[in-house]
DNA sequence: CGAGTATTGATGCAATTGCATCTATGTAGA
DNA sequence: TCTACATAGATGCAATTGCATCAATACTCG
């Protein structure tokens, strides 16, 4: 067992700084995008999943495996990104339960908007303040971080 | 100007990685709260703000302040906190409109069952995956990147 | 003092999230 | 084939969040 208890000081101060950095940065691009006049950052993330699956598409499931989304949120986000014209339902040939959601020209549109401010974002509020290697080494740390729940 | 619009990629991997690696650190440890029959990591955060005090108390647009919780968010956190008995609300001899708010013994001891929790979370997800070293490492680059909003 | 403004905290209402559950289709095995 | 179970996606309802605004008290300056 080296399970421990209770974390050193040097993880509580890590976590700390991840939750307190992250949830600033999230902020602060969401507040970016909305005083863009565009969607809230989840619509982003989805549209990026269906923009790189391209014509084929993704299944609702995909996109929640992928996107750390519950289920529900992504069936729901669906049915608003499709409200709005931004992606499109399709039948499945093969499963009759499921569906095919592709992004659509103006989903499209609306995603290269949104990486407009999304990326200036990013820009700012990293690339700016760490060197290249101060930011390869926090991926690479932060890669280690990865797949937290069933088994190493 | 220094400001560029497209963030490197560089900068891309190490947001990607910010992003996904905190939603997944969240939700495992909410999880393991909620598995516990505790509350959510939000009561966490002000009971250990309102621990830290002591005696004294705090006032909740101080709360505000230190935890990142937006202002109404707070108010209602609060009126949660003080209906389950954690915290008690007194008025404040030398500002009619404020109130302050102290933590109580029954909100001591909860912090104390979240902690046996929370930090055991702590120490499985980040603790045990990086070393010493490397959790500083990250502490300092995470540390660069703070205070977005609002000039250098 | 008195008017105008700022600050503290609460709240009505709409949108979103979480939870539990449901419907429908698919799959495996007797 | 028929039954039991698994998977895909939707949804009713309660809780939480975000937004806008409000009431009450404090402060500032003429």
């Amino acid at each position: 067992m080296t399970e421990k208890a209770t974390p050193s000081p040097e993880a509580i101060m890590a976590w700390a700084r991840l939750m307190r950095v992250s949830r600033q940065m999230v902020e602060s691009a969401e507040e970016a995008l909305k005083g863009g006049g565009l969607p809230p950052l989840a619509w982003y993330d989805v549209l990026h999943e269906l923009a790189e699956a391209g014509e084929g598409g993704l299944r609702p499931f995909q996109l929640t495996e992928r996107t750390l989304f519950a289920q529900y949120n992504i069936s729901r986000l669906l049915a608003r990104l499709e409200a709005d014209g931004l992606v499109e339902k399709l039948p499945v040939a093969d499963d009759g339960r499921g569906q095919t959601i592709r992004i659509s020209a103006k989903g499209r549109e609306t995603r290269r908007q949104m990486w407009a401010v999304y990326g200036r974002s990013i820009a700012e509020l990293v690339g700016a303040r760490l060197s290249p290697d101060e930011l390869n080494t926090v991926s690479a740390l932060l890669g280690q971080l990865r797949h937290p729940p069933l088994g190493e």
